[in-house]
Parts: C-alpha cells; structure tokens; sequence
DNA sequence: CTTGAGCTTGACCATACGGTCAGAAAACGA
DNA sequence: TCGTTTTCTGACCGTATGGTCAAGCTCAAG
C-alpha cells in the first residue's frame, strides 16, 4: 500500500493535508516577511522564497497578495481577543489585570511578527481591518471597560479612566514585540533571556498594580 | 522693483529662500505619505502631488527616496531627544517624569506622523538609523536610566527597574500617536479633543506617578 | 543688458512587481 | 489500469515606480 515510511505524517486525507500544510508554510511566511518589510515592501516573491514554494504556488491558495494579508491580519486578532479569556473570570483587579498583563507579554514573545502586522496595520489607518475595530474589537472594549469600572465602583481599584487604563496595558505590553529591535539594541544587541522577561513582565505589573491602587 | 506685493516672504537672499521652503515643502509631504503608506509604499509621485511639485523636482533637492527618508527619519529622532530636557534639571520623579509624560503627550499629538514613521522603521530593523540607536539613544538612555537610579537609591520613589520604566514612558505615550487611528475609531470616529488629550495625560501621569508610589 | 549659476520640468528608461496561463505532474476514485 | 480532479510551476505580460536627462526658465551680480 502507498506509505510513505519516511514521513511521519498523518495520512488522513493526502490533499486535505498538502493544502493544509501549505497554507500554513505560506501564511507563516507571509506573516514574517509583512511584518519585517510592511505591506508595499513586501513581495510574493519574498514569501514564496520563504515558504520554499515557487510563486506561482502562492496565487493558486491566495488568489491576490491582498488577500494573503488579509488573513494574516485576520489570524493575528484572533490571537489578541483570545487573550482577554484571563480577564473575564476574575474576582477583581488584581488577578484580571494582573493575568492580562501576563497573557499578552506572552503573546509579544511568542508572536512578535504578528504583533508588528497589527500595528503596521492600524498606523497605516487599517485599510483592510476597519469593519473589525468598529464591531469586534469596538464590542470587546466596551465589554471589559464596563468590568473595570465595576471594580472601580465596588472601590477594588482606584478611579481610574478605564478606557486609558486599557490603551496602557496594550501599549505597554505590545511595545516588547513592536519595538523588539530597539530593546535589543539597547540590551547590547543580545535578545532578552527568559530572566529579563520575567523582569519585564513583573514590573509592569507592578507599576500598574500599584498605580490602579491595589498593592 | 521687483517686489510681490501678495506674497509676504522675507525677501532675504530670494534663491536660499526658495530651497529652504522647498525642502520643507517635500519634508512636510513626505512624513505624511511615509507614515500612512510605508516606505514601501510611498510613492515619490504621491510626496510631489502632496508638496504640489513636479516628480523631478524632487529628485533635485533629495538624489533618492531613500535619503529624503532619512532626513525624514533623523528630523523625528531630533525632536524626540530634545523632549527629555525636562527631565533633566528636576528636583525628583514627580516633577521630572511628569514633565516628560507632558512633554511625549504633547510630541504624539502634534507630531503623529513623524512618530509612525519612527516606529515603522524601528519595527523594520531599523534599517537606516540603526546607528543612531547604538550610539546617541543608548547614551541617552544611559543617563536617563542614571538618574532614575538616583531617585530610586535616595528613596525618592518605589524601586522600580529604571530600563522598563523608560520603556513604559515610551511605550504609552507613543501609542497615543502611533495607534491614534485606532483610538479614535473606538472614540465613535472622532479625534480626541482637547478635554480627552488633557484626560489622557492626566491618566498616564497618575497611574505611572502613583505605580512608583511618589503618589 | 549680459552672463552664468541655480532652479524647474516633461519626456523618457530600465527594472521589478503582481498577476496569468497552459500544460505537466501527482493524487484519487472506480 | 484508466479517467478525473487537484496541485504544481516555468514562462510570460502589463503596469507602476525610482530615477535620469536635456532643454528651458529665473534670478542676481557685474
């Protein structure tokens, strides 16, 4: 019978699986090569070099470059309203924001290049993710602003504008994958260990702990 | 003689006058077009419509797109560094992180593009200024990071790691230019007015104030 | 007025890019 | 094995872009 021995994939469907796996050489591909060189910059050429795939290949599973990046886009926010599943089912500030700040340090480690697309995207007016920021993340915002100012009126926080609390948190937390360069420029050129991380991750939650008054 | 009566220009040496008004001209058009295009995607067709010049006469003043974004870039870099002055000759935090939290506010809102297009070419490697980076920003950030070591070790605030403090600093000040697209979209489509930017501020500056307890 | 340096500009060029297509190859079902 | 569907790919095309150039124009100095 036809078992490739030396491939240890699942044979579950061959083509279901070529396509999947392609797909996902292709977006990973894309994904880095967008967020290192900006949508104008980057070239089919340069993610099909990537992805190990001639270009024609690309336009057989994403039929234009903007299509492409629109998926990109669109797996990237996936990611980011997920994170906030730590958020909702918390007694108060301490453990919500607290794990927020976490999952989305985390989510800067393990996705810079998707973090870098997101705010390429937005700094660029979100041409192609407009519909989203006024109905999902326009929805999920107004969700957790109203959490927050629960916390503030059952005085488990200081009254802090819940809204600028929120801008904080994703500024400062997307900043370690936005500006990842420059923090390693000014960390002797050398990427954060796991240590400095830790660091990072611990002293923003401090200061914003304490700066929402519940330290 | 030879005087326009409806142009009120100083008439100080007419032919250095001309360059210098042009060169600001293509300036002005091609931080815009850089920070809302992308290098990749500014186009110097759309920098000359924007300056209401001819193409050519671009390439007179600035030999190649790529050095009239690096004196778009170096221009930002300037009025980024001069902004810490007032972090200089404070007594403590309050005053001096204060001052500068005002101070970056105050650079994000009237120069939102310059800020884009630093943080696009940070997020892009860097790839023109990288040498600034190694050289003037991390001295400068050195002797930042110094004096907030002082404060800390004279017990004038919490202490807080001086390197990720700045970073915060950075981080969320910036955001106010850099994502302003999207903070407008989630304010029903409108720029923030002048009640929300002092409002902003004054939350920045409370929060980061009290969250290194010299509140 | 004359002259020459600085400024302006339409027309042009080479290249690189996104996208197309026809046909080969591989996988699949019977 | 054979026919059909899906996947693969080199070669090709139209367009847009960065950059060039030569000729013309403006201005100030002599």
């Amino acid at each position: 019978m036809p078992q490739n021995a030396q491939v240890s994939r699942i044979s579950k469907g061959k083509r279901t699986e070529i396509r999947r796996e392609n797909e996902r050489m292709i977006l990973d591909a894309a994904e880095r090569v967008f967020a290192e060189a900006g949508y104008g910059g980057a070239t089919m050429q340069l993610i099909a070099d990537l992805a190990g795939l001639p270009k024609a290949n690309l336009h057989y599973y994403f039929p234009t470059k903007e299509a492409l990046y629109r998926q990109v886009v669109r797996n990237i926010f996936e990611i980011w309203l997920h994170a906030a599943d730590s958020f909702d089912h918390a007694p108060g500030p301490v453990e919500g924001i607290g794990a927020y700040i976490e999952a989305k340090m985390e989510i800067s480690r393990r996705h810079p290049y998707g973090s870098k697309v997101w705010a390429s995207e937005v700094m660029h007016g979100a041409p192609v993710i407009q519909d989203y920021l006024e109905s999902t993340l326009r929805d999920w915002t107004a969700g957790r602003m109203a959490v927050i100012q629960t916390w503030v009126d059952q005085g488990k926080m200081a009254p802090v504008d819940p809204r600028h609390l929120l801008y904080m948190l994703w500024a400062m937390t997307q900043h370690y994958a936005d500006f990842g360069h420059q923090i390693e420029t000014l960390n002797g050129g050398q990427p954060l260990t796991d240590a400095q991380w830790r660091e990072a991750t611990e002293t923003v939650k401090t200061v914003i702990l304490r700066g929402i008054g519940v330290l």
